[in-house]
RNA sequence: GGCCCGUUCGUCUAGGGGUUAGGACGCCAGGUUUUCAUCCUGGUAACAGGGGUUCGAUUCCCCUACGGGCUACCA
């Protein structure tokens, strides 16, 4: 019998997710609805000195606007609340203390400042310090001094860790569902420390370990950085006697720096010419970072340029809704190398989720930028424009650009235009062109279509002619949909008066 | 430094002992279009290097190089 499938995002709020983060909640998520399991939102904050305020609310906000929907969490409650660790702090002292108790862990007495001090001198001699089997019966630790004299000490408010006793020379062997096996000596890895008393708060190792298992955890698929620290977290597994309930693990790549050499991180902000971050974040220093929502992306789009960074369907299908995304998604399809983002990938992803949206939802987001643009919004007209411009657009607010000749007149001509189009007689033939549109009873587009090209074609003036030099007069410059279209939304008064200022102002 | 993970077009990737090494983005060219863009067609471009194993390796093994991660009383 299998266990239930359950997942655990696991962020800490040191401030607002990157595009990072937000993949690794996105697989989990994929994974855990693919098998009808469950998603859990838990908060890691053990940390109380890199508590950024807002991060949480931000996490909870960019999940959100994803799509993800979370069965367990700080806000949606659960059978295994608090979510918050720090509202779990009574929980893991117990933990810590059975592992002392069984011999696997141990007290530590060193202050901050003399690790500082053994590091700095280890580093002085070309080497790095390590804490563990090799030095700890030389440390302030119970090891070395006994129970009766770390009794006093604990007792006399000395400050202390709990520590954990890595053994010696011990091949650990782990499978990871993405990278197989791997095989690690303990005598490489020092004794990390689970709990401290400052704080009476434990460290990431055992809080996660701990509260994984409470909550019936049975995939923890998280970032790759994690895989150096499998080995003592299945060390801790085994030492608390968990073992059976051990959950799988899977290891995902990184996302790289787009530049440069290094993972993604949050600092790269903006700096990197495109967002980092799901939702605009303000950092308390007041600096501004942008954030994929405000740079326009549709969260479809979004969420799907995320799912293909180290994972792929093995077809050569790309756009993929969420509801794809979590019918297909395995983890056995995840890559083992390093991903970089590609801005101009994700431009064309957005370019297929807004060609897919209906002209009506289009033209009500247009009409929020014409308001501020101080125009008078009307529906039938803007859906009209969205369905001439839409095909040529990336985002929503590219609209104005391709089409604000529809609104507002050229009060100037494209020079370049000008000189190749602009004829000795080109106001006499827009002068009859004019007086033609003036006849024209039913103005719309096909109408106007038909009859101009039959018009053109009595009087001989060309075609390329009569359509190049109007599209000058109509838009001033060479650019937009076809000229009946153009000339249909505008109407009839407004491309006599454009036809009109244009034959007096082009010399 | 130590330990661990990785390496196919510029980028995201498919593939896997015998393939013209496939697709997508980008870029370039041609076509469609009265313009611009879209769109269509085509093109450009890759198995890190060296040893094995094998009739045959890009694919399997080893080494090297390179990249990445970790090495905190951070997560």
């Amino acid at each position: 019998m299998s266990k239930r499938i359950r997942v655990r995002f696991a962020p800490s709020p040191t401030g607002p997710l990157h595009i990072g983060g937000v993949r690794t909640a996105l697989f989990n998520y994929f994974f855990a609805r693919q098998h009808g399991g469950d998603f859990i939102l838990r908060i890691e904050d053990t940390d109380s000195q890199r508590f950024v305020p807002g991060a949480e609310e931000y996490i909870n906000e960019a999940l959100n606007w994803c799509g993800i929907r979370i069965d367990e969490g700080v806000v949606e409650g659960g059978p295994h609340a608090p979510y918050r660790q720090s509202q779990r702090k009574a929980i893991y002292r117990q933990y810590a203390e059975k592992l002392v108790a069984s011999g696997n862990a141990y007290y530590a007495f060193d202050t901050p400042s003399e690790l500082d001090a053994l590091r700095a001198e280890a580093e002085a001699h070309g080497d790095m310090f390590t804490y563990g089997h090799a030095i700890r019966n030389r440390m302030k630790t119970s090891i070395a001094m006994g129970d009766a004299e770390t009794q006093r000490l604990i007792e006399a408010g000395e400050q202390w860790v709990i520590r954990f006793k890595m053994p010696d020379n011990e091949e650990v062997k782990m499978h990871d569902l993405i990278r197989g096996d791997v095989v690690v000596n303990t005598s490489t890895l020092d004794d990390k420390v689970l709990f401290k008393s400052a704080d009476m708060l434990p460290t990431y190792h055992l809080a996660n370990i701990t509260d994984d298992y409470l909550m019936e955890i049975s995939h923890v698929i998280r970032g790759e950085e994690w895989l150096p620290s499998l080995p003592l977290h299945v060390l801790l597994y085994r030492a608390l006697g968990w073992t059976d309930c051990m959950p799988q693990f899977a290891h995902l790549p990184l996302l790289l720096k787009p530049t440069g050499n290094g993972k993604l991180s949050k600092r790269d902000g903006d700096k990197m010419g495109f967002p980092v971050f799901p939702l605009e974040w303000k950092s308390a220093e007041g600096e501004i970072s942008r954030g994929y929502r405000e740079d326009g992306y549709i969260p479809d789009a979004f969420v799907n340029l995320l799912a293909l960074l180290g994972w792929n369907p093995g077809t050569e299908q790309e756009v993929m809704g969420m509801d794809e995304l979590i019918a297909q998604f395995s983890l056995e399809r995840v890559n083992k190398s390093g991903a970089r983002f590609d801005p101009e990938k994700a431009k064309w992803f957005n370019h297929q989720y807004l060609i897919k949206k209906s002209n009506a939802e289009l033209a009500n987001e247009f009409m929020l930028v014409l308001k501020q643009k101080g125009i008078e919004p009307n529906f039938a007209r803007e859906e009209k424009v969205i369905g001439l411009v839409k095909e040529r657009l990336n985002f929503i607010h590219e609209v104005w650009n391709q089409a604000s000749f529809f609104y507002l007149a050229p009060n100037s001509y494209d020079e370049v235009t000008v000189k190749k189009h602009w004829k000795d007689d080109s106001p006499a033939m827009l002068t009859e062109v004019t007086d033609f549109f003036r006849s024209i009873e039913e103005f719309n587009a096909p109408q106007i279509d038909e009859k101009l090209k039959v018009f053109i074609n009595e009087r001989s003036f060309g075609m390329g002619r009569v359509m190049n030099t109007l599209r000058l007069a109509l838009v001033g410059e060479s650019k937009g949909p076809g000229i009946a279209d153009i000339t249909e939304v505008l109407g009839k008064n407004e491309v006599i008066t454009r036809l009109e200022k244009a034959i007096e102002t082009i010399k």
